[in-house]
RNA sequence: GCCUCGGUAGCUCAGCUGGUAGAGCAGCGGACUGAAAAUCCGCGUGUCGGUGGUUCAACUCCGCCCCGAGGCA
């Protein structure tokens, strides 16, 4: 059974800085698990580790999508297995850190993604549908194809209605009942970084005050001289899409700032939500450590005796 | 010093002629299988400034006090 370390929590809590030093002192290589540092030209927004922090320990599935292009959790998951595999068989520990829960659960709980050749033009298609009959039509339809399903999610959900007929379109089976996943693939350890609330709202607020005052509008001010709009997914990022709206002058700069940091609190608020219920995250309250080193330490151990 | 207006949720405020209070924002909780930093669902969290009184019953009416804003001196 391969090993897989494991580092997660919410934004700003410090992953970046604390993993570099576990991953040296465990010999390890690091698989970032963070929907948005996977694109290029974004990295003050997306707080991506520096080429300096990069330099002293290799990061993988970062800086490899050009934010134009799309990309998705199958396509995440099949390149962190591989990564899983090569780094085991190489003698070297993965650490996977980061912060999107579902790219997370995805590789741990081995999801089972099936094979679809299109999706953009089938979800267009339904999206039209959408707009021309209303949500209600969609939603009926989707209940009479999978009632399970259905009965899972909200009427409103247009982007889960969408996947599911879309699924259902292309396969002929219900979304449900392709949903599979195996649980204990890996020699597993989990270090979940943890804040009280006011603690990690008062470094988000430091942390969006930094990156404005590092270039993050020159940034985006560049992203979209090169056309690239808020359709695109990656526009949709934390940051990205309020500086967007402030460059327009849908916002006023101190709007976009309270905004940035509201909607980034909330994010992380999200990101416990989904890391909360996974009891095999050993959790690690940041600051009853007196400082970076005797936090990484602590880690180190921990992940050593769990997976060796 | 006098007069006026105001003091209700974390913030901004609503509450008719008395029946122990409700909106927005903030916040909190949750869901999540190829868009996930996305998307969606749920929840008022309150010594109604204080204190005495009238009343079966006071956020609401009356007295006094405290605090804030403005006006007259």
């Amino acid at each position: 059974m391969y090993k897989l370390a494991a580092i997660v929590g919410p934004t700003a809590v410090g992953k970046t800085s604390t993993s570099i030093k576990v991953a040296q002192t465990i010999d390890a290589e690091i698989i970032s698990c963070d929907s948005m540092q996977i694109y290029k030209d974004m990295n003050i927004g997306t707080a991506k580790a520096s080429p300096a922090e990069q330099a002293v320990v290799t990061h993988h599935l970062i800086d490899f999508v050009r934010p134009d292009e799309d990309f998705s959790v199958a396509q995440y998951q099949k390149m962190t297995k591989k990564l899983i595999c090569d780094l085991n068989e190489k003698g070297k520990t993965p650490l996977l850190v980061g912060g999107t829960g579902l790219y997370f659960q995805s590789v741990v709980d081995d999801y089972t993604f099936f094979p679809l050749e299109s999706r953009q033009k089938v979800r267009d298609q339904w999206n039209q549908i959408i707009e021309d009959k209303g949500m209600d039509f969609v939603y009926t339809h989707l209940r009479s194809v999978d009632p399970v399903y259905a009965a899972k999610i909200s009427a409103n959900d247009q982007k889960r209605i969408v996947r599911a007929l879309e699924v259902y379109e292309l396969t002929g089976e219900s979304f449900s009942s392709l949903q599979k996943k195996r649980e204990n693939t890996y020699n597993l350890a989990v270090v979940g970084l943890y804040l009280e609330r006011p603690e990690l709202y008062k470094r988000i607020d430091l942390r969006v005050d930094q990156m404005l005052r590092h270039g993050l509008i020159e940034e985006v001010k560049t992203l979209r001289e090169k056309g690239y709009d808020l359709t695109l997914n990656s526009m949709q990022a934390l940051g990205y899409k309020q500086v967007y709206n402030y460059l327009e002058g849908f916002l006023s700069r101190e709007q976009m700032t309270e905004e940035i940091k509201r909607e980034t609190r909330r994010y992380a608020k999200r990101q416990y939500t989904w890391f909360n219920k996974d009891k095999r995250i050993h959790w690690i309250n940041v600051q009853e450590y007196p400082n970076d080193d005797e936090l990484a330490r602590k880690i180190s151990v921990y992940i050593g005796r769990t997976i060796n």
